[in-house]
DNA sequence: TCCTTATATGCGCATATACGGTTGTATTTT
DNA sequence: AAAATACAACCGTATATGCGCATATAAGGA
C-alpha cells in the first residue's frame, strides 16, 4: 500500500513526468535533464531520485555521470502499461515538445555550465 | 498534463485508495464511506470530491444522499485499466480487507450517527 | 596530494495538503 | 412550521513537499 502511494506520489508533479518523457527518449544524466527542462541542478537531482526510489528508473553509474533510464520491468506487476500510458498521456503537450527538443542541445556538462549562464 | 498531474494526486493518498477499494465493491453514500473506513465526515467527502474531480467518480443524487461509484469510462483514454490494476495492487492488505467488512455492516445513517458515537 | 567536475544532501523558507471542528444549506420527516 | 438529516464549505493548525543556496561526497586527472 505504501508503495502504490510512493509511486502515485512520484507521478504526481509536473517536473516528474517531464524527466519521465525525456528519459523515454534515451538514457541521461542529470546534467542533461537539468538541461532540458532548464531547471537548478538541485532540482534534477531529487526528483529523479524519487523516481528511482518508486522503482521507475534504473541508475547506472560511469565514471562521474549517473546515468537513468526507464526501468520497464520496475512496474510490470501491478502497473504493467503505466510508463506507455503517461507517454499517451502528455503526448502532444506544448511543455513536453519544448523539453525534447532542448534535449537534442543538451551535452554532458554538469553545473558548471549553470554557472556560467547565470553571469 | 494537469490533468495527469490531478489525477496521480488523487491516487497518491491511502485514504483515497482505500475509498477506491470499498466503491469497487459498491456505490456508497458519503456516511457509508466515512464507516466502512472509520474517519471523520470530513475527511470522507472531502477525499470523495477529490477522486470525483480528479474524474474517477460518478455521483448520483437519490434525495438526501450523494450516491458515488467508479466511473469506468472516467480515465478510459489515458489509463484504461488503471483502476483494475489499483484493485490487484491493494489485494491481500491488511486494512483494504477490515474496510470491507466494516461496509457490509455500514448503513446509510450519517454524520448524526458519528456524533452519538462520540458521546 | 590537490584540483576540477558531476552529483547528492542538509538547511531554511514558502507553499500545498490533510485533518478535525464548526457552520451553512438543502431536503425530508414530524 | 420545526426538527432532524446528509452533505459540503469554511477555518485554523499540523505536516508534507518543493525549491534554491551552500556545502559535502565521489571520481578522475594533473
Amino acid at each position: 500500500m505504501r508503495d502504490v502511494v510512493k509511486a502515485f506520489k512520484a507521478l504526481s508533479d509536473e517536473t516528474r513526468l517531464r524527466i519521465l518523457n525525456i528519459l523515454l527518449e534515451r538514457e541521461c544524466c542529470v546534467c542533461e535533464v537539468m538541461q532540458a527542462l532548464a531547471i537548478s541542478q538541485t532540482s534534477a537531482s531529487r526528483n529523479l531520485s524519487a523516481l528511482y526510489d518508486a522503482g521507475f528508473l534504473k541508475l547506472r553509474k560511469d565514471g562521474l555521470w549517473s546515468l537513468y533510464s526507464i526501468d520497464q520491468e520496475g512496474m510490470k506487476e501491478y502497473f504493467p502499461d503505466l510508463i506507455k500510458s503517461v507517454r499517451k498521456a502528455l503526448e502532444g503537450n506544448e511543455v513536453v515538445t519544448v523539453d525534447r527538443e532542448r534535449l537534442k542541445k543538451a551535452a554532458r556538462v554538469g553545473p558548471g555550465c549553470a554557472r556560467q549562464q547565470r553571469k
